[in-house]
DNA sequence: CACAAGATTGACT
DNA sequence: GTCAATCTTGTGT
């Protein structure tokens, strides 16, 4: 699950929905070709944040896995606005579809590029586990690429 | 300096 | 189902 507390409102979604991603060996990185001033963070330590503008108009967040210098993060996809839903509805201006999807999901918790290089726990975002379960997952290629897209990076889970 | 493409979404036919 | 919106990066003139 992950919260955040910007603008003076919690927000909190459970994640149901990722993408791995990686580096100089994943053509569909943005790390893939060099590092540049966008995905610097990409290359930061491990529970950094990174988030990037998506067609000009969205903002898609990741989170920093690898070890400082080696670019490798997770996208989050989707999820499920479990508090803080009236905030979220208003950020997003409609009352469904609050976080199916990247740019839905940064758009509810009110992430945005000014997040981008900060670090998890340390400010606006912070992610916790749910202890009472592991939750099963489903393995599935990734989606909305064109390179590199058979790689079974995507993780969704099941049931919830 | 001028293009084209992209880890997307929302509106319209 | 189709298409526009708009920013960052990479590539070519």
């Amino acid at each position: 699950m992950i919260s955040t507390a910007i603008d003076g409102e919690t927000v909190s979604v459970r994640l149901n929905e990722v993408e791995a991603y990686g580096g100089r060996d994943d053509p569909a990185s943005h790390a893939f070709r060099s590092r540049t001033q966008r995905n610097r963070p990409m290359f930061g330590p491990p529970g950094m944040l990174y988030v990037y503008r998506s067609y000009g108009i969205h903002w898609c967040m990741n989170f920093v896995t690898g070890a400082e210098g080696e670019p490798q993060a997770v996208l989050l996809r989707g999820g499920e606005v479990v508090a803080g839903v009236g905030t979220a509805v208003q950020r997003r201006g409609r009352p469904d579809h609050l976080a199916d999807g990247p740019g839905r999901l940064a758009q509810a918790l009110g992430v945005t590029g000014a997040a981008s290089g900060s670090m998890l726990g340390e400010g606006l975002v912070r992610i916790e586990r749910l202890a009472a379960s592991v939750p099963t997952h489903e393995v599935t290629p990734r989606i909305g690429i064109s390179a590199a897209a058979d790689r079974p990076w995507r993780f969704v889970l099941r049931n919830g």
